[in-house]
DNA sequence: CTCATAGTTCGATGACCATCGTACCAAGCT
DNA sequence: AGCTTGGTACGATGGTCATCGAACTATGAG
């Protein structure tokens, strides 16, 4: 039963990632933070989309423990958690972010 | 243009694919599809689902391009299109079954 | 204090999704 | 022809999702 119950949270936690990782949007932040290295504001990665929408999606990543943001005076520093992430599903990131393959 | 377009096309596959594979249920069949090696009757993998369910999850594997089907008398069979996978996503299928990590 | 900048919150909307049960189909067996 | 077995098709239902705009908050600059 204790193995079932780490299992589920496992499961719980890649559902949680690859479903924000299902998205096109989500996955150009994610990849403009794993190109950037450095923290960077919200707003400076251009997705075709509403504030509110750009506020979701970053939300959803957060949620999933895929980023990390911080507050820097008026704007907000976000920044990949990629060592997190690839210490718990490693590969799958260098997967997802791969470009494509002839 | 035409990178932008090639692209697209990436996107949209690897969309689909992580979205297929963010549903439990769905990896439980892809998880022991890996394990099997052989086609199997998708019946054969009990899921606490009912039919139509279960019908549905595998549609929605096959549209992603992550299983195929051919039918074998009265049973259908299923197997993991591992290779072709592979090719076009490397390391992302061994990325999401690997067991969970201490 | 006032204004601008960066982001969040709050409905609302239309689409999609996982699940169900029932009816249906297709292939083999008797 | 009948029955059984394995799977599909068809609504229906309740839930979640991506998106929007408009109102709000918080922080720094003049």
């Amino acid at each position: 039963m204790t193995e079932a119950d780490l299992d589920t949270t496992f499961e719980l936690d890649l559902s949680l990632i690859l479903h924000a990782l299902s998205d096109p949007q989500r996955r150009t932040i994610v990849r403009e933070l794993a190109a950037r290295e450095e923290p960077v504001p919200c707003g400076a990665i251009e997705l075709g989309v509403g504030k509110s929408t750009r506020t979701h999606h970053f939300r959803v990543l957060r949620e999933a423990g895929l980023i990390e943001q911080r507050r820097e005076g008026t704007r907000k520093l976000t920044s990949l958690r990629r060592a997190e992430v690839d210490a718990k599903f490693p590969g799958l990131l260098d997967a997802v972010l791969a470009p494509v393959p002839a």
